[in-house]
RNA sequence: GGCGGGGUAGCUCAGCUAGGUAGAGCACCCGGCUGUUAACCGGGCGGCCGUGGGUUCGAGUCCCACCCCCGCCGCCA
């Protein structure tokens, strides 16, 4: 661990006997003077501790620039660790010297502060002990899922965020000025990742997508991280388990090294038991029906049909077959029964509903062809995506995970905003 | 795209029902305090009441228009 500028990081130093001598570098958390005597706690990246300041060890010169550092100021620290029941935590610092490296003056964030102003200074706000957390968390989710498909046997493949034509519909893409011709931001992988298996048979990437929808909710996000993967020769039942295996393992991951962040967020999670139900999506539309909610067979599950669903189960639940017409043209029809296709939402618990979306896709070129143009799409702006139905094509499916989403289910977070350090919403681009 | 909530001090909000001198807490500044734990005590600074128009002797408050923010639905990961 590199230690620049200091000897030991904050939780390194609370673990030190009393007499030890330190040098901590770090930001003013808290501050607290008295007539004669300043508290200051020391935050740096790994916690916190209290240091004490007194004119009889630090003379008079360094007490003045420590009673006129602002909050947040960054300093180093030379001192002795003293154990004292006093402190928080018990141990503290008795400084003999103080050094201000950058003032801070009038720090901007304080308690109570409210949720756009928050945002507004996200860029400050990304210090506080709740963000920390949650950055750290998020860190581990990314971790965790990369660690899964490497060690499953998947290749990681990057595809372009500038691209020609649309995945899906075209209403949710954003347009970009490219040498003067129209190009737009990628809304999802999944068809370079299409191209890809035929090389690497499993791969995946984890990567930004982008979708212009007017969604202004607790959900979405119009830049987002998306965590796509795509198998050769899998049909629905191998997009399951393998969704199964990621998103378990995510959650333990988290749920084990990150206990102390998820304490700080005050989330008790308990990772879910595997295998995840799964259920037909005409066996959810029963439920739906059962609990009150408004709902036909052939319509989409409305948010509240997700939600009285998932609450039936306390872990994530896998929703198969949905009708063909709900879903985009490129899904398998299910071959005993044309009008469902074999795709897959898994839907996280507590009311946060769908974090994956997937399922088998379409090997056949001529049908391809014809659920292209049945949703009345041009044919022409798939010419390479029909390419590879043409050449050696295998059955094959694949999904794409919600980062923000999953690490907001994982970590209790009432906004997909606060899963993300900078989040771009429908009226947010700075900071 | 549809429905609902909101905009007053740097921050969080009260005041609007019933029009009559612009308020509180926090922050900041000054003073006090050598063991604070979101320190405390005393004093001080701080306002285009979102913007524009209207009604009125008088508008933060009533009326009209517009702007911005937030949530829910639709759509999605």
């Amino acid at each position: 661990m590199f230690r620049f500028s200091k000897t030991h990081y904050a939780s390194e130093a609370l673990g030190l006997g009393e007499g030890s001598r330190v040098r901590l570098a770090g930001w003013i958390f808290r501050k607290r003077e008295l007539g004669g005597v300043i508290f200051i706690v020391l935050r740096d990246s790994t916690g916190s501790i209290q240091v004490v300041v007194r004119e009889p060890e630090i003379g008079p010169s360094q007490l003045r620039s420590a009673r006129e550092a602002g909050l947040e100021s960054s300093i180093i620290v030379e001192g002795v660790i003293r154990k004292d029941p006093r402190a928080p935590g018990g141990t503290e610092v008795l400084a003999n010297s103080l050094e201000v490296v950058g003032e801070s003056d009038n720090y901007p964030i304080r308690k109570g502060a409210g949720e756009e102003f928050l945002l507004d200074n996200r860029h400050l706000h990304l210090r506080s002990r709740s963000m920390w957390a949650i950055l750290r968390i998020r860190a581990e989710a990314l971790r965790a899922a990369r660690e899964w498909f490497d060690s499953n046997g998947f290749t990681s493949v990057e595809a372009p965020s500038i691209v020609g034509a649309a995945v899906e519909g075209g209403a949710t893409l954003f347009e970009i000025n490219y040498f003067g011709k129209k190009a737009y931001l990628t809304q999802s992988s999944q068809f370079y990742l299409e191209a890809a298996i035929f090389s690497l048979e499993n791969v995946y990437t984890i990567q930004p997508s982008f979708r212009a929808e007017k969604s202004r909710t607790r959900r979405h996000l119009t830049e987002f991280w998306h965590v796509e993967a795509e198998m050769a020769w899998a049909d629905l039942n191998g997009v399951m388990e393998v969704v199964e295996g990621l998103v378990g393992h995510m959650a333990s991951a988290v749920a084990e090294r990150g206990a102390e962040e998820l304490e700080i967020l005050g989330r008790r999670f308990d990772p879910p038991d595997t295998p995840f139900p799964r259920i037909s999506y005409d066996e959810a539309v029963d439920i739906a029906k059962r609990k009150g909610v408004d709902i036909e067979w052939g319509d989409d599950l409305s948010t509240e049909a997700e939600r009285a669903v998932s609450l039936e189960f306390d872990s994530p639940v896998f929703v198969h077959r949905y009708p063909k017409s709900a879903k985009a043209f490129y899904h398998m029809p299910d071959p005993s029964r044309p009008e469902v296709v074999l795709c897959v939402d898994l839907l996280a618990p507590e009311g946060i509903g769908e974090i994956v979306g997937g399922g088998q896709r379409i090997h056949d070129y001529d049908l391809l062809v014809q659920r292209i143009r049945e949703e009345g799409l041009n044919v022409e702006d798939y010419k390479w995506y029909l390419d590879l139905r043409k050449y050696g094509s295998v059955p094959h499916g694949g999904f794409g995970l919600g980062l923000e989403r999953t690490v907001r289910w994982i970590a209790g977070l009432p906004h997909i905003r606060a899963a993300v350090p900078f989040p771009r919403t429908i009226t947010r681009v700075t900071p």
